[in-house]
Parts: structure tokens; sequence; C-alpha cells
DNA sequence: GCTTATACCGGGGTTTTCCCCGGGTAGCTC
DNA sequence: GAGCTACCCGGGGAAAACCCCGGTATAAGC
């Protein structure tokens, strides 16, 4: 019995090519492809038979990552999910890992190593390359911790996005110079950052604000 | 005789993917594939015959799709390049058709899209969809009028995209403080800004630093 | 009544950023 | 040599950012 893959990525050409490789990998077949979320949970249950492992991009419009991997998991529970991504970073691996994917693969993973990885996680369930299994702990650590963020600093934080001066953010925000300083001061804290430019970029990698 | 194929870009996983479909396609052959441009420059001067086309992602480690574009476009005028890019952004587009490339493809292009557009680079040696066709007088227009950045303003750029005071960037760049003050006012007016977080914005927007 | 959390504010200070004035060298093209 | 570009530098001063001290009010929850 070959091993059912579904795959969602939102570049039709990745998607496509990706699917190809898979199916010649021996003993794998694709009984899915969905360029987003929606279409993917849409696909499968129109399937007869459930995909064994599903390989999730993280960032897709319409329905993302994260989102997909919960409603998978509440209506499959069976169903592997791996998470597929550019991008090695925490946050987002975080929220996958949360979220309940059992695997968090680089795209610049080698064909082989996914073929690898693939069989891994079918045969036991989950799979952690060295990279992601060193820093695993810390990451679910760091997520425990992780300071929340309210609203009035989040609006904070996109103000501080931008040309304005501190001053001019009071101005918006209706309050004195004063309190945006306490803002700065806790978020300062709250990031980890020292400078407001600091601040910026570190809300960008956390995606609270976007470019 | 087949259409020759070289590949370039850093996600393994794409590239041996893509690889493999471009295999697939009729009168089609792969003959070099690199995670970089330094790597596809090499394997080329070591081929005994010229790649038809060269496929070239735009952001890839140690050498990117523009240098690399600039560098095939000297040493052999006769291989045509191919920007192939998930992001369809105004500034990237452009320094890729300027540094010479005959076609920007986007990542999420449809494999028979990519064959089409393949052929038709071959026979007639240049493809434009739809999409950057209606955009591409604008684009050039607006090439024309951006200012361009010197290699020692961008490496400023990148240090300055950090908690790091003007001083200690001075310090890394083993210049005087007066020096990077004249690197940012210059920046300030080339990126039309008037902060540093500003310019670290704008330098994020345009790609010339990443997060 | 007391703690906890959020939001807000005044006044003081130092450091960094921003914005001027001015200067120079090296290399390349015409 | 003139003219261009890229690169480098010193000093001074105003504004913004950063970092302390302190405080009040309001609402939620035990």
């Amino acid at each position: 019995m070959n091993i059912k893959i579904a795959i969602a990525d939102d570049h039709q050409l990745f998607l496509k090519s990706l699917s190809l490789l898979i199916a010649g990998f021996n003993g794998f077949s694709i009984v899915a492809e969905a360029v987003n979320g929606k279409e993917l949970l849409d696909k499968i249950t129109a399937l007869p038979v459930q995909p064994d492992i599903v390989l999730l991009d993280v960032n897709m419009p319409v329905m993302d990552g994260p989102k997909a991997t919960a409603l998978l998991q509440k209506q499959y529970p069976g169903i592997r999910i791996a998470a597929l991504s550019m991008k090695e970073n925490d946050t987002t691996i975080i929220t996958m890992l949360k979220a309940g994917c059992c695997a968090y693969l680089l795209k610049d993973i080698h064909p082989v190593e996914l073929e690898k990885a693939l069989r891994e996680i079918h045969e036991s369930g989950y799979y952690h390359n060295d990279a992601s299994n060193v820093n695993y702990r810390r990451l679910i650590l760091q997520s425990e911790q992780q300071e929340t963020i309210t609203e009035r600093e989040k609006e904070f934080l996109s103000l501080a996005c931008s040309d304005l001066t501190y001053k001019a953010i009071a101005q918006k925000m209706n309050v004195s110079e004063r309190t945006v300083d306490g803002y700065r001061e806790i978020l300062f804290h709250k990031l980890n950052v020292q400078s407001r430019t600091g601040m910026v970029l570190e809300a960008l990698r956390r995606q609270l604000v976007s470019l």
C-alpha cells in the first residue's frame, strides 16, 4: 500500500514540481494538490480515503498553514501534518508546532532527506531534523513565557513603524508624550531590544506588524 | 536537439523538483543545477556546451539574481536568462530586467505556462506574460529615475537594520562617525525618508536588505 | 477591602540622531 | 588638467530618542 500524500502550496509551479518529485519516490502517491488551506480541506473531504501525510506550506492566501493545521487536526486526527516553509523563523515554527504539526521542514531540504522524513513520519508519527530538534525545547519554552502585547501597544507599534516622531505618535493616539514613552519602554522590554529601530525590526520578524 | 536548461535556486527541494518537471517536458533537458549564482557560473563554465536558457531565482545567497545575470550576460551573451521569483515586486523586476534578463516568471506560474514560456524564449528570444507586459514601460521609466545605491551604502544599510548605534556601525565599518553620518544623510535623500526608522522600513520595502 | 492589570501622566536627566558648516584623496574619462 | 564618482573626515548644535524618579484612575476578581 502506497503512502498517500496531500500537498498545499500557493506557488503552483512548486506544488506541481514537488508533487511530481514525491510521486516518483518508491511507495508514495499524491492524492490531493491545493493552492491554499481551504482548497486542501475541500479536496480531502471529497476523497474516498484520507491521506496519510499532509504537506502544508505555512504562508498561503485564503487559509494559511496554522489555521489549516488546526482544522485538519480537529476533523482528521489520524492525518500527520508536516509544515513546509522557507523561513526558519522561530515564531512561525512555534505557531505551527502549537497548531499540531508533527514536523517542520525547510524548502531547501534535499529530496533524499524529504523522502526519509516522509517515511519516518509515516512510521513513527514524527520527524525532526537535527536543527529543529536542538531548538525544540527552547522554542516551546519561549512560546510559553512569550509576553502578551496589549491592543494599545500594538497600535503604538504600528505607528512606530513609520517616519513619525514619538511626539507625533502621541498626538495620533491622543495621549501625552510621557505615555507613548511608557509604551516604548514596555515594548523594549517585551521584545528585548534597546532602540526604536530594533523594536521595528523585531515587530516585523514576529509579524506583529506588516510592511 | 533538446532545449538545454540550467537552473539556479537556493531552495534545494524546489530546484530538484523543478528540474524533474522540466526534464519531463518534451524536447527539454537540464544541463546544470545550482543553489546560487556563483555555483551556476562555475557549472556552466565546466560544461562542454552552453545552455540555451538559464532559469534564475532572484533571491539567493552568495550571488543573487541580478549579479549572476550581469555576469552571465557578459560572459555568454548567447544565453537567454529568465528570472524566477515569488515576489511581484516592482524594484526587483526592474533590477532583473535592467541586468539583462528576457523574462520575469512568477513561481506560481502553471507548469503548462512555464513550458510555453520556455519555448517562446527559445524561439523568439523573449517572453512576457500579460501582467509584466502591461507594466513594462512604467517600470523602465521608474527605473531610470531611480537613484543608485553604492556598495558601501548598502553595507551601511544592513548594519543600520539593527540595534546598533551609528557609533558602533562606524567602528564595524572602520570609518569615522562623521562618515556614517554622511551615508545616513545621502540615504535619507535617496530613499526619501527623514528618520532611521523610515530608512530601515524603506530599505526592507525595496528589498535592499532582508529581515 | 485588597490585589492585579491596564491605561494614563509630570519632570528631570543623558545619549543618540539628525542636520548644518567645512575639508580631503583616489581613480577614471574626456 | 578638468570633471566626475566613490570614498573619507572634523566640529558644532538642535531635536529626538532613551531612561530614570515619581504619580492617578478605572475596572476585574477574590
